[in-house]
DNA sequence: GCTTTTACCATGCACTCGCATGAGAAAAAT
DNA sequence: ATTTTTCTCATGCGAGTGCATGGTAAAAGC
């Protein structure tokens, strides 16, 4: 076996391209051909490693859920209690920096993709999933530890917590809230929910 | 002058074509000559009244926010107290049923895309704008009119209740929650913010 | 040294894209 | 009847699209 060449970097690799050209262009310019610039190899190299346009959007869309997840989980290791594992955790996932409104227009573009395409949709679902159990968790959690009010239903106040936070993204990429102004409208929701 | 014409119906006409190619097939197939042929229409002729795609995207991305205009003054004609118009009025802009869920997939393409075009944001924008004020509005209406609670900062309430209503957009059109599990929420969210 | 396997590349194909152009049909104005 | 204005269309252009193909370089196995 000639070349021994890391698959796993190379699709790694080829995803950023396919993120940077979706975040600088618009999902509508994502082209086998500019991907390929992007990424500095050749057409047929990205073909190489993958084989058509939709798999190679599908790679990009579950990059971007590893990364989330990756997010998560370093919140957890650094957060103490529930409730701020859950304030923390929420505002990482708003555009509130340079790279975190790079990970949110990537991921507006692929909502949007999804309505369209069935199986990015199906990738999209199990992100939704994972993310609500574990917002629930959390919620649960500073319950028991006497942070929110007891008599919350846990697994409503997850949605609406995490569709406020989606709801927001757009408003924010598209320059009517600040960051400022985004924290501010997660802690004055989260104070209702405060035990106390 | 021969041939009259009404402009504006044709726009309107063309407008709607667009709207049809965007939920079918996506923003990413919307082509002058694949919306001429939904229009049923030569391409010259769309480019008669649409002289660039920018544009023709422009002019479909407006005639989405004077139809949701037209469905909430619909709403509050129909409604008697403040709170009832909220309420209406949010469950209006969800994809509750077919023709709100056709509306909502466009609108979402169209959030990716704003994200990309500077003047599909600004559009965006003023549709933001006046939505949050007429929520705003409402629900200061039914503070004074004793239904919901008088300590609530109004600003943040009406961008949070729209923030919640535009998350839970996307989950509902990718099949995560069902019509009646989003009223659930909205309804247990307006639960709290009730006085008495 | 030779074969085999892996990685990569250049090119071709049929098709679509946005946009420009020029010709023509049709009705009002004269 | 002729001119003028408004509308519509067919067509061409250069560029870009996804994908398939055949060839090539290089390293491992024998």
């Amino acid at each position: 076996m000639p070349k021994i060449v890391d698959h796993e970097a190379r699709r790694r690799h080829i995803a950023g391209a396919v993120h940077r050209v979706i975040h600088d262009k618009g999902m509508e310019s994502v082209s086998l051909r500019e991907v390929a610039a992007e990424a500095g190899m050749s057409m047929g190299a990205v073909q190489y490693y993958v084989t058509t346009k939709d798999q190679m959007l599908l790679l990009a869309l579950e990059r971007i859920g590893i990364w989330i997840g990756e997010r998560v989980a370093a919140v957890v290791a650094h957060q103490t209690t529930p409730l701020d594992v859950l304030r923390t955790t929420v505002l990482e996932l708003l555009p509130l920096d340079e790279e975190r409104s790079y990970l949110n227009r990537i991921g507006q573009a692929f909502q949007a993709s999804s309505v369209v395409s069935e199986n990015q949709a199906a990738v999209m679902r199990m992100g939704y999933s994972s993310l609500l159990s574990f917002l629930a968790e959390q919620i649960r959690a500073a319950q028991a530890a006497g942070q929110l009010v007891a008599h919350l239903d846990v697994g409503k106040e997850a949605s609406i917590l995490y569709a406020f936070a989606q709801g927001i993204v757009n408003a924010t990429l598209v320059g009517h809230y600040t960051p400022e102004e985004v924290a501010a409208l997660l802690d004055y929701h989260l104070a209702r929910l405060r035990a106390g």
